[in-house]
RNA sequence: GCGCCUGUAGCUCAGUCGGAUAGAGCGUUGGUCUCCGAAGCCAAAGGUCACGGGUUCGACUCCCGUCGGGCGCACCA
């Protein structure tokens, strides 16, 4: 990466500077350079900002950098110091082996170890087995498989879990839904109490469970029923868990109980009112909880303790939650226990996922607070997989997303996932077009290929970029494909940043402005013209950002497609 | 009342680490196909970074306060 070999530069620059009584009354070497990427290009191609060293060293930020500079060797790239910065600028040979490495790397080009094997769980979705999703799910199950892939390129040892609520109270109202539409298809009359499922999905899943036999209880089926659909749609919608985890089972196999014991035995529980509460003050809670209810049921909370604390058991070395908005207050409870049970709940990361809004008809619904809600299904159904991950993910996680489903259904060529895809399509297409016939306009006949095959694949393994930018007849044609040489070099820094920041939506924005970038390019350089070792140079380029483009949508689950 | 998130162009949002002239998309206006995909490209217009203090060489960024918006404060899950 070139930000860290610049940085490692001028690091080495500054220690040898200090050597030689260079910069001022600084003796000693503990400034980590920060390489960037300017926002004028004008000045270079990165810079590193070395103004800080002024305290220190009480000399003017100007004298500091061109005293560091006069340490660097500048070979493959020149400098260029504008006050406290020193800019660097690549050339043409510097350039061209980014190119190189690329085509020899492929789609590891971007790839990164900073997750060092490390253990993770990644705990998302986890919706109640109760109905369909909702649209806020989707948004979830985007944001967490991409996240997933993101960081098993990164090095991390991902583990994708889905925890199912099956074993709450929800699941007796979603059996007794279950029960009064079975009764309702045989003809009886029923009356609905409050509280329960009257969604219309049940009516299907009451069709289904009298063809089966109604052999099973009502809850079980329900159940069932509702966990197959969600994990179609999941795998629909390109998500993929390693692991379906069910909370009954942490009963079954007395885990709750052993956990309750063990709070127990900690000194952290006590008795109030009938219920036993867990002592979460003692830690960064506001209040105590209850985990047994005077009734002798468990909260929801006391499970889910037990399931963190089977998680860890497992030797996880990194817990990471994504959770709705909504369930920010539980956070902190959930630390709690943790560190009860000694363990060190540092190694729990919440993502707090902000809400989604609809809106429809130029207004917005409260999510749940409507009788008809639209669901995930309904949306992938009108607006398609691609664009709906893509309009998930693209939003830092924290900012509430509104989601306008008319602007989505009738504009959905407005969507920026297309301008994407388009990109990578017209690459593709330059690609094919270099093997394929052409026509001769002025003669109107058919030429031969500019390329075979084998020369294709010969210049694509064992590229000649030299001579790459002497080509290019202007300085827009030149500039543009620097300019997406560099995009194309950023690939690894915003892979890192999406991975160590839990943030996929820097790589929809990346995406995007690397589809900039070759469109630029496109619009400059002619990459299939009479002159074969200009057009194979070019190939070769849009060969690089075809790689890496089509690797970062795999990131995101988003399709890359050869044609549109 | 308390907690979390949030306030940047007409709209939807970026702005990673405190640095150089504040960045995109959509929308608006104009230009651009005889030729590799015009779902593209080029150009223009558009800003008191909610407001008030503080920290410092320097603040959209960090700290405090005020105001607005969202979400939550169960022996529900």
């Amino acid at each position: 990466m070139k930000k860290d070999f610049f940085a490692q530069l001028v690091h080495g620059a500054i220690d040898k500077a200090i050597e030689n009584n260079k910069l001022g009354e600084l003796k000693e070497n503990d400034f980590t350079p920060i390489c960037e990427i300017p926002k004028n290009t004008n000045f270079g191609d990165y810079a590193i900002n070395v103004s800080s060293l002024a305290r220190n060293a009480k000399m003017a930020p100007p004298l500091i950098a061109q005293n560091i500079a006069g340490y660097i060797e500048q070979k493959g790239f020149s400098i260029n110091i504008v006050a406290g910065f020193i800019n660097f600028k690549l050339e043409k040979e510097m350039l061209n082996s980014i190119v190189e490495e690329i085509l020899e790397k492929k789609e590891l080009f971007a790839a990164s170890d900073i997750g060092k094997g490390e253990k993770v769980n990644l705990e998302y979705v986890s919706a109640n087995p109760t109905g369909p999703f909702h649209i806020g799910h989707g948004r979830w199950a985007a944001l967490g498989s991409a996240l997933s892939n993101v960081m098993k390129y990164c090095g991390y040892d991902v583990y994708q879990e889905f925890y199912i609520n099956d074993a709450g109270n929800q699941i007796n109202k979603l059996a007794r839904s279950l029960e009064l539409r079975v009764r309702e298809l045989k003809g009886e009359k029923v009356e609905w109490e409050e509280d329960l499922y009257p969604g219309e999905y049940l009516i299907d899943c009451a069709k289904r469970y009298i063809a089966s036999g109604e052999k099973e209880s009502y809850g079980d089926f329900a159940k069932a029923d509702m966990l197959r659909l969600q994990k179609e749609l999941l795998e629909k919608f390109r998500t993929h868990f390693d692991c379906f985890f069910s909370e009954l089972s942490l009963y079954k196999n007395n885990e709750v109980e052993n956990c309750i014991e063990e709070l127990k035995k900690k000194g952290k529980l006590y008795e109030k009112d009938g219920a036993v509460w867990f002592k979460s003050s003692d830690y960064t809670d506001t209040q105590d909880r209850v985990l047994k209810k005077s009734d002798g049921t468990n909260t929801y909370l006391t499970a889910d303790i037990a399931y963190h604390k089977n998680k860890l058991e497992r030797g996880f070395t990194r817990l990471i939650n994504i959770w709705g908005a909504d369930h920010h207050g539980y956070i902190a409870r959930m630390k709690a226990a943790i560190d009860a049970l000694g363990y060190d709940s540092s190694c729990l990361e919440v993502l707090l996922g902000q809400l989604v809004n609809i809106i429809q008809n130029g207004e917005q619904m409260r999510m749940g607070k409507r009788k008809k809600m639209v669901t995930l299904d309904e949306l992938v159904e009108e607006v398609g997989v691609d664009a709906t991950r893509f309009w998930m993910l693209m939003r830092s996680s924290d900012t509430t997303i509104d989601f306008d489903i008319d602007l989505a259904k009738s504009q959905s060529d407005k969507n920026p996932v297309f301008y994407v895809q388009y990109a990578h399509a017209r690459a593709c297409s330059i690609l094919r077009k270099a093997v394929e016939k052409r026509l001769d306009i002025e003669n109107k006949t058919e030429l031969e290929p500019l390329f075979d095959k084998k020369e294709l694949e010969e210049i694509l393994i064992n590229p000649d970029v030299k001579g790459l930018f002497e080509n290019c007849h202007d300085d827009n044609s030149r500039e543009a494909a620097r300019a997406l040489i560099l995009k194309l070099e950023e690939s690894k820094a915003m892979v890192e940043a999406a991975a160590r920041l839990r943030a996929p939506y820097l790589l929809c924005k990346y995406s995007s402005e690397l589809a900039t970038a070759f469109h630029h390019f496109y619009n400059f350089s002619r990459v299939l013209t009479d002159d074969k070792e200009t057009s194979k140079k070019r190939l070769a380029l849009v060969e690089c950002f075809r790689i890496i483009l089509s690797k970062i949508l795999d990131l995101l689950g988003v399709e890359a497609p050869q044609k549109m």
